[in-house]
RNA sequence: GGCCCUAUCGUCUAGCGGUCUAGGAUAUCGGCCUCUCACGCCGAAGACACGGGUUCGAGUCCCGUUGGGGCCA
């Protein structure tokens, strides 16, 4: 049943930060390899000279690692058919340029820019589909070699039949007929030697003997020319499987001027690695038994390729913030702590870093927090001194300034006298019968002393964080409160 | 423009001919909990793009239209 191992790959360009289509793309090869005992390839295709750079290629690597993608054979941990990095296998391509030019499956082609722009114009105008017009095709042996000893640069063009069509097979949506006619005689090495995207790609899965090409729907229309290349080589074509493209909340395909698509920028931004691989894997794919919230073992577990939708997924944000939330939630408060200083490394961490008051602080934020970069002004009224806020929200609807300096003034007497452990249950009998004294209601009081404690109308609960915030700073904090207030009255 | 792909609530999706007066999640709105926020719980509203077939029966199969998208420029 198994005729041949399962090996897939993904093939990134590094021309640019790591990106959140190449995490969709190889967490899909990466589950279909896991769940066949298979292998997980990554190849670097870093022929465009120009744009490529070692740079991009470090930073993709490190994101794919930090998602949990780990991968079998790469540039950085070798394997059986490297090398993993298409500029280093220069040869290669140009090698099998020469036998497809020998097999008179491709031809030289010493057009020049300005002729083919002619052409282009040409077509333009006769509304006639863009292509090169073939002809070097038609070059007799004689001119051929008349160009060679010139030494005149030349490209290789594929030889695509005139006639007929080219069947692709894609796994999840049967055959794609494409007729011969629309293809273009595609260049597949440049004068300068390099092979472009489409020679060396054909070339490099066959020689890695990559198994399913499991990449994005965009490819699907230079799927025939690939075919045409295996064709021509005699080689066995893999199982090509095109994914849905991810979209921009507009439905186009998914870009960095309509979405954050930079890896870093997720996990800067405090996004878990678990929820970006969970919630790409809800991306035109469901769990059998509809789950929502799987880790990537389980996804594994459960992989099968029946299960893929063909519509593009909007990559939605504020799913992703919830799906966040659920997972930061999940972790044990240590590991919080962990995450935070693993991936909020700030000024304000490091100060915290010597101190128990972070691991204090997390009981009271692990259940607000969308992200971990959601920490910064969460905690911000734990360690800002002094406080700095509006004194309008100090007072209470119906009660007037001098009012609510009075009660404040009162409350922190009261909390002065109290002797009592500075603890949560404790603080609040402590107030609450501070409240039966005056004649507020609890829902001002309370409120009144949050504003002055936090600066804020929104905050954990209010003596739990008193119990955290520690005496002093808590009576300073009511003083200052009362002296604003009566700065204003 | 040519070729190709695609189509269930705003969004992610379940559904593989009858159990669908279409289920879940998220977002939205309302309620409960409550010192505020958040979490949690309960509830509301919200979709099979349209038209033809096939069939006893279609969200589910086929064709077309329309919409969306990709590639080539």
């Amino acid at each position: 049943m198994s005729e041949t191992p399962v090996r897939v790959r993904i093939a990134p360009s590094p021309t640019g930060p790591p990106h959140v289509g190449t995490a969709y793309i190889a967490l899909f090869n990466y589950a279909f390899a896991r769940s066949q005992g298979g292998k997980f390839v990554v190849r670097i295709e870093d022929t465009d000279q120009a744009r490529s750079s070692r740079h991009y290629e470090e930073a993709i690597l490190r994101a794919l690692r930090w998602l949990g993608l780990a991968w079998d054979e790469g540039p950085d941990v070798g394997g059986p058919y490297g090398p993993y990095r298409q500029s280093e296998r220069l040869p290669l391509y140009q090698h099998y340029a020469q036998e497809l030019l020998e097999r008179g499956a491709a031809y030289r082609c010493w057009c020049s820019p300005e002729r083919l722009e002619a052409v282009r114009q040409q077509q333009r105008q006769a509304k006639l589909p863009l292509r090169y017009d073939g002809h070097c095709r038609t070059l007799s042996a004689a001119e051929i070699a008349a160009c060679l000893r010139q030494g005149q640069p030349y490209v290789v063009r594929l030889k695509v039949p005139s006639r007929g069509e080219t069947v692709v097979h894609d796994a999840f949506r049967g055959a794609i007929a494409f007729d011969n006619q629309q293809l273009d005689d595609q260049i597949l090495l440049k004068s300068d030697g390099f092979p472009t995207y489409h020679l060396a790609n054909v070339v490099d899965d066959h020689l890695m003997r990559i198994s399913h090409v499991i990449r994005a729907e965009e490819w699907i229309a230079s799927t025939p020319k690939h075919v045409l290349l295996y064709q021509a080589f005699g080689w066995q074509p893999p199982v090509f499987m095109h994914m849905p493209l991810l979209r921009n909340p507009d439905r186009s395909k998914i870009s960095k001027r309509k979405n954050p698509v930079s890896l870093d920028y997720y996990r800067r931004q405090g996004y878990l690695p678990e929820a970006i691989c969970n919630f790409l894997g809800l991306m035109g794919w469901s769990m059998p038994d509809e789950r929502e919230i799987f880790s990537l073992e389980e996804m594994v577990q459960a992989f099968t390729f029946e299960r893929i939708r063909l519509g593009g997924p909007i990559f939605d944000l504020q799913k992703l913030d919830w799906l966040n939330g659920v997972y930061i939630r999940r972790l044990p408060p240590e590991e919080l702590v962990r995450r935070l200083y693993d991936q909020l490394i700030t000024p304000l961490l490091h100060r915290l870093r010597d101190t128990l008051y972070l691991r204090r602080l997390i009981p009271l934020l692990q259940e607000r927090l969308p992200t971990l970069g959601d920490f910064h002004s969460l905690a911000a009224y734990f360690y800002q001194t002094p406080l700095r806020y509006d004194p309008a929200l100090l007072v209470p609807k119906g009660r007037s300034a001098r009012e609510t300096a009075n009660v404040l003034a009162g409350a922190a007497e009261w909390l002065q006298r109290y002797e009592g452990p500075w603890q949560d249950a404790e603080l609040e009998s402590c107030l609450r019968a501070y409240l039966e004294s005056t004649k507020w209601d609890a829902r001002s009081l309370f409120m009144s002393l949050r504003v002055a404690l936090t600066g804020r109308t929104a905050s954990p609960p209010l003596f739990a964080t008193m119990e955290v915030l520690g005496r002093e700073l808590c009576l300073t904090r009511l003083e200052d409160a009362v002296a604003a207030l009566q700065k204003q009255s």
